[in-house]
DNA sequence: GCTTTTTTGTCACCTGGGTGACATATAAAA
DNA sequence: TTTTATATGTCACCCAGGTGACAAAAAAGC
């Protein structure tokens, strides 16, 4: 069996964690705190699933992963000793963007996201929580897009491009979203990393595969088939 | 000369902006907010520099982007009217990790950050700054890597992952700075989206070149060095 | 209208990095 | 120790995507 640590003041302060809280802060904190022991390759949350936690590090290491369309992981991120994981749970609503799972045996402190905020900010939790949806939530998907890329082909990164943009400049369509929106080849080249001649190669075949067309210089896309190049799950279904 | 336009409760919101915010608080906001017109092309604020402003995108397109080693310009996003952007500044001392400029002639409201967050959501903007820093200045961290990623070849792309670790999971040693942490090829080659065999190939020649060397299965790396092949600016010259 | 500039489309050719296969070295288990 | 499993090193071969070059088509100016 493993010797539970102790998690006091003094322990936080060595992991610099909540470095900006006061002591009192702090205990209080750790009184509503349950500390878990997590073994190497548990899974601590998969992605997609509610987020009612918010976890500290303690010991050990964490993992944070993605599942890529052709079904490999990607290794997003290394979570150290004192940091915080799991933030998604400080937005309205959110679901886990990322499998966590111990990459070494580790010890977790958890607490509820609520308890975090009325004790360390002294505000509700559901304003902090608008707040932080309404400007790190983008960023957030930001990251979710690069991530992706990360394993995508060029195809599907412009598919993944594609549907952000429909999200934040489509306006719907007869014939499916348009984007208000003049972009060139050259503009997508720079968003998704890729030269503008094999840019103009795919929007070629996506069109002669009516993913999307186009109307002058403006794009008219059909997001459900984007997703399904992107290789993401298709909404309803 | 442009029609400067009307910027009020209703205007925000049919912008969808600050969805959750009562009229009152939005009106005081509007209040302190200065309105500006951005022609095309015009840089609103650069990379690297610090950041006493928060904005929202009235109307236009705005784009933000980054310098990559080799002198490219990866355009990291394309901000919608109704987004708020520019919000390192709500972290404490951060600079502007995005250039940002207009990608068409824009309306855009500044605010300073301590304005937006007392009037919003009525705390200390000292108190939600390092709140914000310490639950999202980590993923912050993680979006800048992966933004950089994008015009990198593989070798840069494991430098700049080695860099990471080594900020958090290093320890100083007398040959440089030592990961504590066991890191085989394969999970190196996950968190930079390779090959295993191209990570061997590579890390040996890093070795070969000093950037790093390996004690047993532990690895000490030159931060320096790192920088210098990821292709960032090396600390202090 | 005509001219100039920007964008799109299509090549042929090159290269970084993926793949499979295998040998060797190192660590863990027995 | 010996055995077994896991990591590392190296190769030959292939392919997605980069590069340069140039023609055709659209836009923007005039």
């Amino acid at each position: 069996m493993v010797r539970t640590p102790i998690l006091n003041v003094a322990t936080v302060r060595r992991l610099k964690a909540f470095a900006w809280a006061t002591d009192r802060q702090v205990e209080r904190l750790l009184s509503h705190m349950r500390l878990q022991y997590v073994e190497k390759r548990t899974v601590l949350f998969n992605e997609g699933v509610p987020s009612d936690s918010l976890y500290l590090l303690v010991s050990g290491v964490a993992k944070l992963s993605l599942r890529s369309p052709d079904d490999e992981r990607v290794l997003v991120s290394l979570v150290a000793p004192g940091e915080l994981f799991g933030i998604t749970s400080l937005m309205p609503g959110m679901h886990r963007a990322f499998r966590s799972e111990a990459f070494s045996d580790c010890w977790v402190g958890a607490v509820h996201p609520e308890v975090f905020v009325t004790t360390l900010l002294d505000c509700p939790f559901a304003e902090f929580s608008a707040m932080m949806e309404g400007t790190v939530g983008r960023w957030f998907a930001l990251l979710y897009r690069y991530t992706r890329f990360q394993s995508s082909s060029l195809r599907q990164k412009l598919a993944l491009a594609l549907l952000e943009l429909a999200q934040k400049f489509g306006a719907r369509d007869a014939r499916g979203t348009l984007l208000i929106l003049k972009l060139t080849h050259e503009d997508l080249a720079d968003l998704v990393g890729a030269s503008r001649q094999k840019v103009t190669e795919h929007m070629k075949e996506l069109e002669r595969q009516q993913v999307l067309l186009r109307d002058r210089r403006r794009l008219i896309v059909h997001p459900d088939r984007l997703r399904e190049t992107a290789g993401l799950p298709v909404e309803g279904k």
